[in-house]
DNA sequence: TTTATATTTCTAAAAATATAGAAATAAAAA
DNA sequence: TTTTTATTTCTATATTTTTAGAAATATAAA
């Protein structure tokens, strides 16, 4: 562990918010593409109760890997392509 | 989600094995440097119980991310570079 | 202003994970 | 052969995470 890892807590997050299917479903969603909502991206996952979403992209966003971008009622997620680059590259293909 | 990530199971495992301080500490001590028994991690951590030591490197192993070498009672690990490269180039910078 | 839509927060339950002591296994050393 | 060392497996507990219904919030549309 060196001071290249200086920053092993966020890499962490990341790896933890990754580390569950949906979630990884979700990010791999957003990086095809870009500004799903929250309710898209429930209609394009089977079976996730709002509520749950929500604390996934909470997670996702937690993490630095998602942003957002509100419009009126609507929020609208992205992936974060430089974080993705650094800690998960694989998204990214 | 494309043919391009058929692998996502073996994602998710990566990343949940790598989402945890104590698992991701040790992938980075392994990169540093190759072939540590389980003891040697062991007493580079803080207060890990050998059992739990033990589990850890099952889950790293299981995701396919530790490779094992076994030389009498000793077991050495490494990681294996190639998949580190494909899902965390982050550990091998 | 009422209604509809999008999302979050609250609450609680179920499931999964992390942790470690004790016992077991297995190989080496005495 | 006995003892020591390295590691795993068993068992149990504590903690965290996942899940979702219900209620709350916030904005837009009627």
């Amino acid at each position: 562990m060196t001071e290249k890892h200086a920053d092993v807590k966020q890499a962490v997050k990341v790896y933890k918010a990754l580390g569950e299917p949906t979630r990884l479903k979700i990010a791999l969603l957003l990086v095809e593409e870009r500004n799903l909502c929250c309710s898209d991206i429930g209609s394009m996952l089977e079976s996730v109760a709002g509520s749950t979403l929500s604390h996934h992209l909470k997670q996702l966003t937690d993490s630095g890997l998602l942003e957002l971008r509100k419009d009126g009622t609507f929020i609208y997620y992205s992936v974060n392509r430089e974080l993705a680059q650094k800690y998960a590259p694989y998204l990214l293909q």
